[in-house]
DNA sequence: CGCGAGTGAGAACGCTCGTTCTCCCCGCGT
DNA sequence: ACGCGGGGAGAACGAGCGTTCTCACTCGCG
């Protein structure tokens, strides 16, 4: 198995673990046993478990956005493509296993202990928060209105993580709507 | 020192050092320490750290919603009552050692580890949410429409934490203010 | 004054973890 | 055929954890 698989199958199996109990929660022997590599190969790959996790972050956040835009893109206009952002959500929430933002839960657990995980956190949440202000620069909106897009993406996550139901998604994009067109309720 | 007295100095060294280090990066010991309490006598007044763990986070929903209350009680009129929610998270955001919502926090760290955990969480979100959609109804809106103001709080919680800085309040509660007042933006 | 119940300090225990080391085997070059 | 370097399995190590135990002490009561 050459360099490039093994790296993948070492992040692939440590994201999903992370993930799925929490960081502290998986040992490097499990990562072990699920990655299929052996403990040597692993510190060779990566120097400590601060680094994999790290790596992990990493790779999530790129994954994550690009999944998200290449379902924004499938909507043509920039009003569509600015709400299918809590569409997509709703997806993503529905999907068994979801546990909440991997970068809030990694924050929260090392973000004080680890300033390098708070780092990752704070860079992937500036990059979401770039993508969305885009989408509603593109759909003729004042950049400083931006903010409140994000917000309420950000709180559909929250609590749809701790609520255990994807409904927060539909009511955030229900009140971006409501924002979009400038109508009370 | 007599039981209550001891009780509320584990409560109040434990909620501390949890909220500013997270839950698994404490140990016993160092509460010890931190209450002046003997190891014997805590676990006479905890039979775990888990039973700790959700007294801890029992109290300070109580505490953290008192607060609030308290500062929202000040306004007289529904509509600045609601908004003074964002008000008050501004203030909260602005205290040293602020690290985001100890709930959403214990949650990432050990939800996916510890049921209860997970279930004081979403009671205090859902005591949160009840309390919110509460100042929505009394400010003349529809029900329906109490998500929306919930989520951008949540946003904001978390926006804050993360980047490190109090402005997501202020961008929350204008989103709040333009979707009360209807008018676009 | 004497005694026993309860307390505090901290050692002890059993376990788990991150990381490193040992040992063995396999495949390759000559 | 034969050594040898690298990689795999897993033992080993040192630290830290949650929890319990020991033991000396104190304080209230007869």
């Amino acid at each position: 198995m050459d360099l490039a698989q093994a790296r993948a199958a070492a992040l692939d199996a440590a994201e999903e673990l992370f993930y799925e109990r929490g960081i502290q929660a998986v040992g490097m022997d499990e990562i072990r046993a699920a990655s299929g590599l052996s403990l040597k190969r692993l510190y060779g790959l990566f120097p400590s478990k601060s680094a994999l996790v790290r790596a992990c972050l990493e790779a999530r956040d790129t994954r994550w956005r690009a999944r998200l835009a290449a379902y924004v893109d499938n909507y043509p206009t920039p009003r569509d493509r600015l709400l299918a952002v809590y569409d997509w959500l709703h997806q993503w929430f529905s999907e068994p296993g979801f546990r909440g933002c991997a970068f809030v839960n990694a924050f929260g657990e090392l973000g004080a202990v680890d300033p390098s995980v708070a780092d990752v956190a704070r860079r992937h949440k500036e990059a979401f928060g770039a993508y969305v202000t885009a989408l509603v620069v593109a759909a003729g909106r004042p950049e400083e209105s931006a903010a409140a897009y994000v917000l309420l993406a950000e709180g559909a996550i929250v609590t749809a993580a701790v609520s255990g139901t994807p409904d927060p998604a539909h009511r955030a994009g229900e009140a971006a709507a409501r924002l979009l067109a400038g109508v009370s309720g």
